[in-house]
DNA sequence: CCGTTTTATTGATGCAGATCAATGTGATTA
DNA sequence: TAATCACATTGATCTGCATCAATAAAACGG
């Protein structure tokens, strides 16, 4: 937890924090926004030994997709991920980006079977939970479940909101609103508030907030010129986030 | 339950179907879509006991707003409802249209407090199930908790799908996709597949869809010309589902 | 390191759907 | 059953953002 505290170097994005993959979860600098959350050390050794610490993922390689059978949940070790469902046509949605401490997968529950397609944004690596050990695992540990449920409810209430972006923000609300909204993951996870890495690309950005790429990039320069924000590539600093909430509708 | 399956009179909505407030699950029309489904006897005695029935509520009535404390969650058992959540600036999203044996409530779960406001849509009634006594009956009660996570991967799925409706789709498309999901819905309840009551507003829907209401009266008169559905009223018929869905994207 | 490809920016134009406006229709109340 | 009110439809106009087009600047592979 240190490790993730005393890091705020100007754009030294949370990839450059990856640590020893056999790291076990009460050492985990991550443990305060996991799902381990509250549970006993007794119990949290039985979650320990199911949980699968896998490889890293690179950059664009899935994670899982609608194809792959279901088989596991997943939380973000380091790095970050989006998530799509397409549309009949082609079309694609991003539904989401992952960050570290954040569960991929929890909309395969229902049907069991994968409902989107995960993405690693950057070199990237999880841990996994099969879902059959998981669900074993949760008959004797109601905290565990209570546990699950609330990751889902908090998913549930984010997409609620982006429904509200989605249907009734404007460009300019859309972008601030997602400004924020990584500042404030970036900021739970021991990194700066203002200034930060976006790992996704322009078009990933746009596609999340029903926008077209060149608004994305419209906006991102005319909050520029305003004096809002600074643009270094990748990287945003934000320059006047009470000015940015105000435009958050 | 066979008083579901057997009716299906044109435009005879589920408002029509109210039973005796007091009927335990086991004999519940709808116990096949709702929460205690794969509950063993013992379990679901001990489930109804918890679970409050409450006297029915008039249209437009809230069920709650994020105003009121968090102390329940609610199955729809007649009648239907809508819930919504507002922006600071007093734009409203309607999140979600609810029918009998569906959950309302689910994303209160996290921080324990309401995050929207759910209002009936004509004279409806739930039951209720404190929060409270659920986590306490849970312990003991793994399939229920299975239930419970079910329930709320499905609707984070569905959000999902919505995110895509409202980030990528034409107003036609929104709209074809509307009435094929509310065709599934009421036909999972023994009703018409073809033949159903909105018993929400075309504001409702509008808003719903991210839409003005006039492109909601505008697409249905055109999708009336062109021989897919009839409206009337409140009342829609569709005429040709094949092309309905061709339309969906 | 250079050539190639991908991604981002900036400008010009067009259009789907919002907004404004007027009228119609069905519900509610007295 | 008329009067009122909320909701729905239809038409005319406007606009925010998409789309098209042309560079520019990173990222990448050899």
């Amino acid at each position: 937890m240190a490790q993730m505290n005393n890091v705020t170097p100007l754009f030294k994005d949370m990839a450059k924090l990856e640590h020893d993959h056999r790291v076990a979860c009460q050492e985990c600098s991550l443990y305060r926004l996991c799902l381990p959350l509250g549970l006993h050390n007794k119990d949290l050794a039985q979650l320990d030994k199911i949980i699968k610490r896998s490889q890293s993922h690179k950059r664009g390689e899935a994670l899982f997709t609608t194809e792959h059978a279901f088989k596991s949940l997943y939380v973000v070790r380091s790095g970050s991920f989006k998530t799509t469902i397409s549309a009949t046509n082609g079309r694609e949605q991003v539904t989401g980006f992952y960050f570290p401490g954040e569960f991929i997968g929890l909309d395969a529950l229902y049907q069991e079977s994968y409902q989107s397609n995960a993405q690693a944004l950057e070199t990237s690596s999880v841990c996994e939970l099969p879902f059959d050990s998981l669900q074993e695992l949760g008959k004797d540990m109601p905290q565990l479940q209570v546990q699950l449920l609330s990751r889902l409810s908090k998913e549930l209430s984010g997409d609620k909101s982006l429904m509200l972006l989605l249907g009734k923000k404007t460009a300019d609300e859309k972008l601030a609103t997602f400004l924020l909204s990584f500042s404030k993951r970036f900021s739970d996870r021991g990194f700066s508030a203002t200034e930060f890495h976006l790992t996704m690309s322009r078009g990933d950005i746009a596609n999340h907030l029903g926008l077209a790429v060149e608004t994305v990039s419209r906006v991102f320069s005319r909050f520029q010129e305003e004096g809002l924000i600074t643009i270094l590539g990748k990287g945003i600093v934000l320059r006047d986030i009470a000015k940015i909430k105000g435009l958050c509708g």
